[in-house]
DNA sequence: AAAATATAAAATATCGATTTTATTTGGCGC
DNA sequence: GCGCCAAATAAAATCGATATTTTATATTTT
């Protein structure tokens, strides 16, 4: 019984930190919910030490907390934070997006058209099952956002953009956003002028509709009907 | 022998962690050196557990790279490195400014008057030890740049800051860059500058102020005699 | 009875040793 | 002599156990 694992998480560090993260960004580990080292190592079946390791990485991409010496807990959520988070991505995007129009080249713009198309072909042809759709779908996202910023000639504002754009991911799942087919059609639209924009080397038009995409994306998330303030002590 | 230490780390991970990111900042621990745990572990007299989760630590913080399976290295420099860094910085800089101009009050600009005087005092008052004035130096314009964009309204926002920051003061440490008097006085200047612009609100004026500050920075690494390629393997 | 304190229980932080993985060394064939 | 493969060496990753700190419980004092 060596590897029967993905072979992508070729250590025990990563695959427990691959595990935890997967079961915090699908709500099964609730915000706010304290992590025992033991329990989870039993939970999961890794040993104290990948565990404790994983928990450390965790906590730098901000989907875990960690207290002093008193332990770790799922990062909590609330009204304030989620205002935080998206202040820090509306930022972190658009300022890399400027920088991407500025330098970006054929390889950037065929990224983005690329991008685009997954974004579409699951609008028209999307999947059955809810789950599976969703998942898909915040894959084409995600997708379609890095493209958008490929070309800023950052590798940090990249990796913030991902790490911002997890912690994001994380509030939607959580919430479990649902979307009907036409909204998630409507979310295409807006991708559409998004790239169009780009494309055309329209900074200022671009930037601000992608803060105002961010903008939709916060309001909808304060109007969901998940309980957005709970802390749960444990 | 329980604690003699400052008190400041009371675990053996944070203290471990200080010292070898003291010693990285410092140019002890050169960029691109091998960092192998037995051999800080008996350099520094801390266990191997603590030392492999500070060098964790210090990878999330971007003074340390982890390569898989093959260990920790101080993480290498290099002018494209240079010039990804000084463009993630300038950006959430700028975006910070912007937003902390935008709702910051009384404490805010208070703490920006604060910051500057302190500066101000330092120019005036120079420490007669070159090494001493320079870590003071680092110190109040650290502070400084935080006190800018402290009404900012995300903590992301400011860790990110802090952060690009401290890796800017480790370029500027390891090229040893030394400033004249004279030039200090300039940067109290600049900093002047920056700090009426930002109390009176004129956003646009104070972010372009600050991306200049950052360029000039830029080029004033560049065009230091430090040796800006090497990536010393061992 | 309430607050404060001492004791017991649990969880974390750390250690030392083992296992696994990477790197070097030495030998063999071409 | 040069490149390729295997054993030996070194390093990192992981484990199981111990020490330390934190949290919960019970007791004593006012």
């Amino acid at each position: 019984m060596k590897s029967n694992l993905p072979a992508s998480e070729k250590t025990r560090t990563e695959a427990a930190g691959a595990a935890i993260a997967s079961a915090i960004m699908s709500g099964v580990l609730l915000p706010g919910h304290k992590l025992r080292i033991r329990e989870l190592s039993e939970e999961f079946g890794f040993g104290p030490t990948p565990i404790r390791e994983a928990l450390a990485g965790l906590v730098s991409r901000g989907l875990v907390e960690a207290e002093g010496q008193k332990g770790f807990r799922v990062a909590p959520v609330s009204r304030e934070d989620l205002n935080d988070l998206m202040a820090a991505r509306t930022i972190v995007e658009t300022g890399a997006l400027r920088l991407a129009i500025a330098n970006g080249d054929a390889d950037w713009e065929a990224g983005i058209v690329s991008a685009l198309h997954r974004i579409k072909h699951f609008c028209e042809h999307r999947p059955a099952d809810t789950d599976t759709a969703t998942t898909l779908f915040e894959k084409v996202n995600s997708d379609f956002h890095d493209a958008l910023i490929a070309a800023c000639g950052s590798s940090r504002l990249i990796a913030m953009q991902r790490n911002l754009f997890e912690q994001t991911r994380r509030y939607r799942s959580i919430m479990s956003i649902k979307r009907s087919p036409r909204a998630k059609m409507g979310e295409y639209d807006a991708h559409k002028e998004l790239a169009d924009l780009a494309l055309a080397r329209k900074a200022d038009a671009a930037c601000e509709a992608l803060a105002q995409h961010n903008r939709i994306t916060l309001q909808l998330l304060f109007g969901a009907e998940g309980p957005l303030k709970l802390k749960k002590p444990e």
